[in-house]
DNA sequence: GATATATTCAAGCAATCAATTGAATATTGA
DNA sequence: TCAATATTCAATTGATTGCTTGAATATATC
């Protein structure tokens, strides 16, 4: 075996172990949103500041993720769309093949699918959709991500702010919501919160994330 | 944060740490070629059988590969061709984002790619000549793995074997060879010795297992 | 310059992992 | 049933990883 090939392998292998540990993919779910000082990661991913910034440290080194300086802060980034596909394909797998994966996919979302819900909405579907204007979209992500980059289009309907914006949605058209991907939460207790409310509202079974990495447009 | 969000991510990252090792993704990639027992396994990476055992042990329990009992033996193959997927996708980011990955990738080619070399040929490239019938196809790869599984109407021709089928090699048509994937080096050493005997050859960008998975037909 | 803030570094401990060795298990064929 | 073969298990060793704590560094503001 070929000394180089073992080497590149390794390499490789390096990177795959970036991905090794929950706080580190959490950490990718939220970068895949947008970019933030690790004070704001550490937050959102209740981790210390110190644990967070030695885990971003890790992705850094693999090249998973990009760090830059702006004033006193450091500001992490995803490198590359292709990040989000990775840890999506991670997560396909894992869902089709493990039965444990797949006990929790379900439980996780036990509650909000239940009997009543419509099939989720796939991404060509909505972009169809949109395109002929006869979809009403909603992002449920908090307002900082929402600001960071969103659909084209989307309202932002955070949960506790959905009240306000009520008068805003029609009841004779469809509403499609989504939020950080197929894992998120958020959307689904949008939708199930809406849809108690008599309107005609389904969930995007992707996230904001995959749009973006699919190439389709995002607005700021 | 969600305890069973926080469980689905801790198992995607215990699938991800499962192809964090070098020898555990030679593993991988020599089982894209084909199913196999683990001795063959053992032998074709390297491998004590007992060290062997313990890794694909562990990628089972990810859900990457499958075992199943035959005779006195166990056989091992991908559960997925999306495996095949995920590990191409890990090398791409790794390639672009990582000098050093880049420096291996390169050095690993720097012989037989110098100057003289031509382009290789792309996935859609190659399905197009093939349909038209403009290309004589080669696959590099040794005999076992040519006969669990090759591109259609690929002739095999491993480098030991090449002086005799040379007048079976037509000098006026363009010949494609291909082998394990993009960091397999066998075709290269193909296309090299063919070069220099005056043959117009150039090499597929991806490989075997990649056309599998990408859902293009396979002859066996 | 001095101080405050954001991040990183360094040390230490417990836990996990990789590789080796020799024994144990399961299947086949005599 | 017994021996032979293929694979897995168990125990050990050395190395690596994750997290915590407190100190160190870099930038901005006074």
């Amino acid at each position: 075996m070929n000394q180089s090939k073992k080497d590149l392998l390794d390499t490789l292998a390096g990177v795959a172990r970036a991905l090794g540990h929950g706080n580190r993919l959490e950490l990718i779910e939220r970068l895949a949103q947008s970019e933030a000082p690790v004070e704001a990661l550490a937050d959102t991913t209740d981790l210390s500041v110190a644990n967070a910034s030695q885990h971003l440290q890790q992705l850094r080194r693999a090249g998973l993720v990009t760090a830059r300086r702006q004033g006193r802060q450091v500001i992490y980034g995803l490198t590359d769309e292709r990040v989000v596909q990775l840890v999506g394909l991670l997560g396909d797998i894992a869902e089709t093949n493990l039965a444990e994966a797949e006990r929790l996919v379900s439980r996780l979302f036990s509650e909000e699918d239940a009997d009543g819900a419509l099939e989720p909405v796939s991404r060509e579907t909505l972009r169809a959709g949109l395109e002929r204007g006869e979809v009403t979209l909603l992002d449920t992500r908090p307002e900082d991500e929402y600001r960071a980059g969103h659909l084209p289009g989307a309202i932002n309907a955070p949960l506790d702010q959905l009240d306000q914006i009520l008068d805003q949605l029609p009841r004779d058209r469809e509403i499609v919501a989504y939020c950080r991907g197929p894992y998120c939460a958020l959307s689904h207790e949008v939708v199930q919160r809406l849809t108690e409310l008599g309107f005609r509202v389904r969930r995007f079974e992707e996230g904001f994330p995959e749009w973006k990495a699919a190439g389709l447009p995002v607005q700021a």
